[in-house]
DNA sequence: CGAACACTTGATCGATCACTCAAGAAAGGA
DNA sequence: TCCTTTCTTGAGTGATCGATCAAGTGTTCG
């Protein structure tokens, strides 16, 4: 009985990623909204809530995403260390075209956000926080392997790996560099293989 | 002849910078100007034309600012190498509430800046652009000062600490990871000073 | 068919945005 | 003293912000 939705959520979802992924959360109005999900104020409202839900829907969908890549590219690769360089040489490789932004959404989010405790800073550093203890699980996988030298900190490395991804892409995002940007995420991924003769 | 304006122009620049340092562009508005400033929309405006205008000017004064730091640490230190570890120490070891914010202004405003040429995101890649040249030039020095190995390209290692950097203080953004922040400066100036023995 | 229900529409809300400008206030020269 | 010049003030501009809601539309079931 009733009504269906006119839209598929999982396809509108997407769409708005794409766009807050590409302008930033204020930046991005209703009205872009409007225009991207072919729907109208309140048909997003009765949807998702708020501006705020909706975008934060949009983020774990970002988060979850970039675990699965580097899950893959973890399963692709014999050895830990050479699954974190390929998933780092990857990012380097992604086409600007390809993608709505090559910086990362969520050093986009957490720059933007204010300081003080809102909503969206708080899920931001948490799911920056997981990817972190994604990155030390691959480490600690790599120490029980003996790819790393005895001593090394494995949540040192993830913190270390973490600054770097977010440099990369950062770097990325500048519209006159964007040659340099596989070269840089080669240099990055030698770094972590190299770990291992140490 | 006539009436002396009020403030002091670079006083209230400097206002004006750590407010839009701290908060960024967009989300920064007059009326929060007006009251950093102690300033009346009018008197803004005659003084600096627009917001963006007023904003450009304090990309500059921070521009002026991060290459007066690169100097002072290059002088500091005999070696260029060392020169470059001592900046990023230093960068390391900035407390949070003794800056407007502990990420780079730079990084902030490229991110939240839309792709399309506008002026502010020209600005910065330019900006940026200059940073990364004052990098190479050191990192010329300690070629020529037999610090590097030879085949190492000044350039290359130029752009990939600029990402480091942007990494860094990204990450120095992140409320639950402060402390993190010096040891991760301090992984990424002991890797700078390892250049010398490769 | 027609009642019940779910979803969409779009006009509209008050708030806030960046910005303007006429009028007032302060200082120097005659 | 009074005029000229410059700066300051703050109410007000239209536009746009995120968000609401009554009315309309489509679908299913009795």
């Amino acid at each position: 009985m009733a009504r269906r939705a006119g839209y598929d959520r999982d396809e509108v979802l997407a769409r708005a990623q794409a766009l807050f992924w590409r302008k930033g959360y204020h930046t991005t109005s209703l009205k872009d909204l409007e225009a991207a999900l072919n729907m109208r104020p309140g048909s997003i409202y009765a949807a998702f809530g708020s501006k705020e839900a909706l975008f934060a829907e949009t983020l774990h969908i970002y988060a979850r995403r970039s675990r699965e890549q580097l899950r893959q590219a973890r399963v692709a690769k014999a050895s830990p260390l050479a699954g974190l360089a390929a998933y780092v040489r990857a990012l380097g490789c992604i086409q600007a075209d390809a993608v709505p932004s090559r910086a990362c959404m969520l050093v986009k989010t957490l720059l933007e956000t204010p300081d003080d405790d809102t909503v969206l800073r708080r899920l931001t550093e948490e799911i920056m926080e997981g990817m972190e203890a994604e990155f030390a699980t691959a480490f600690r996988a790599a120490q029980t392997a003996g790819e790393l030298p005895d001593g090394t900190d494995p949540e040192r490395l993830a913190c270390r790996l973490q600054a770097e991804i977010f440099g990369l892409r950062a770097y990325a995002q500048r519209s006159d560099a964007q040659d340099k940007v596989a070269r840089l995420a080669e240099d990055i991924a030698r770094d972590i293989e190299r770990l291992a003769d140490r």
